[in-house]
DNA sequence: TGTACATCAGTGAACGCGCGTTCACTGATGTAC
DNA sequence: TGTACATCAGTGAACGCGCGTTCACTGATGTAC
């Protein structure tokens, strides 16, 4: 009896996870479609099938549903990321520069998500841990593709420098007037190009000048 | 008399054009004390000592407002750095950088205002036509400084770059959790310098190759 | 097998709030004759 | 010098709207005895 009970009761748990996870669905697609700040609750509520009043049984607020609909988005590219490492497609900082420059072209609202918590700062209490968790798991790919692709110099250092640098390209040119997506992407492209074989050669020279001072 | 009378009114549109400055004026002291999103007509009108409605003599709508207020601050940077490389103080990209971040982490409102247009792409019309021509004159001052710098390579794309590497840095640390202002400023710092020499080995690199192949 | 009770997903109406914008107005200043 | 008129900055109240959130509810499902 009390092992039917659980069981019952588990399956009830395991449901409402699901009917979560509809809602989180539900979420990403309005915000691909409109700007985040431009998305209500009843927005999302409508998306998912239900009334408004129904978020409120699965999520406490708006801020807490927004900051999960990201940390879903972190876990995806992280895990596209790993992915190709582990087919071999991912070998130098280029092809992954590239790899995330299209994650977040294709995915452009979670682009926006994380661009808007970047700026915002009005977070606080548990879903800003959440947040941090996330934006932490971020870098720490980035450290791992650099220790991957044999980066020579301060890892850490070249791995916040190269994030912010992918991020700044895809803020600076998304919307470049006057050009289509496909040449935007193309520009974005070139320019993380540029930027990892400047990094590298940067890592190299600093690898080389080090390794005659200190060995 | 003609002469007289278009003294007068001449007068009276100078006094407009004050009145406005003052307006602006106080919209970027509301932008600099709350988020972007959060600013409200009330808010600037207050600042500004008068009713909300006044406003409407002077700007048609709240986009135009927010848009030449942003101008503005393009303005300001622009003639900070064209003013120190006059005087000398600015010789390479890394001085360059440091400059512009320092700008933009003083004048952070300015930063918010302009990640805000970057993303939000609602904009049209002649705002839109304003704040692109504003942009370009930004990207316009890079490429002018790195003629001043003499770096090699394709100065258009490395124009484009160092701006996005720049951008990336401020957005990517400006809320690193758990460091105080000074800390965060150090490390952007940081990661300007070696975004700038790796440019510049990357554009020494690319001259020198070019040199050999074409010259 | 039947009955009383607990749980909980989902509903629909309502709350108070702040927003951008409009409008008819007052009063001061300058113009025309 | 005096009077009728035009201009225009600034006012204050109101507009309609959409927002996040709350709350009392219905009805279905499962539990206890």
């Amino acid at each position: 009896m009390p092992t039917a009970a659980t069981t019952f009761a588990e399956q009830r748990k395991q449901e409402r996870r699901e009917r979560r996870k509809v809602i989180l669905g539900a979420a990403e697609r309005v915000y691909s479609r409109k700007p985040f700040e431009a998305v209500s609750m009843r927005d999302i509520a409508s998306e998912a099938g239900i009334v408004v009043s129904s978020l409120y049984r699965y999520f406490p607020d708006q801020q807490s549903l927004f900051v999960e609909a990201f940390v879903e988005g972190t876990r995806k590219i992280i895990a596209r990321v790993d992915a190709r490492i582990s087919d071999g497609k991912i070998t130098d900082l280029t092809a992954f520069g590239l790899e995330f420059i299209s994650f977040l072209t294709e995915n452009d609202h979670y682009f926006r998500m994380m661009t808007h918590f970047m700026l915002d700062g009005r977070l606080s209490g548990e879903p800003l841990e959440k947040l941090n968790r996330a934006a932490r798991s971020v870098l720490d790919l980035f450290e791992r593709v650099l220790d991957h692709c044999g980066a020579g110099g301060n890892k850490r250092t070249l791995a916040h420098t190269y994030f912010a640098a992918l991020n700044g390209i895809l803020i600076s040119f998304r919307n470049y007037p006057g050009r289509d997506s496909a040449e935007v992407r193309r520009h974005m492209k070139k320019m993380a190009a540029v930027m990892a074989e400047a990094l590298e050669g940067y890592g190299r020279a600093v690898v080389t000048v080090n390794g005659e001072i200190e060995s």
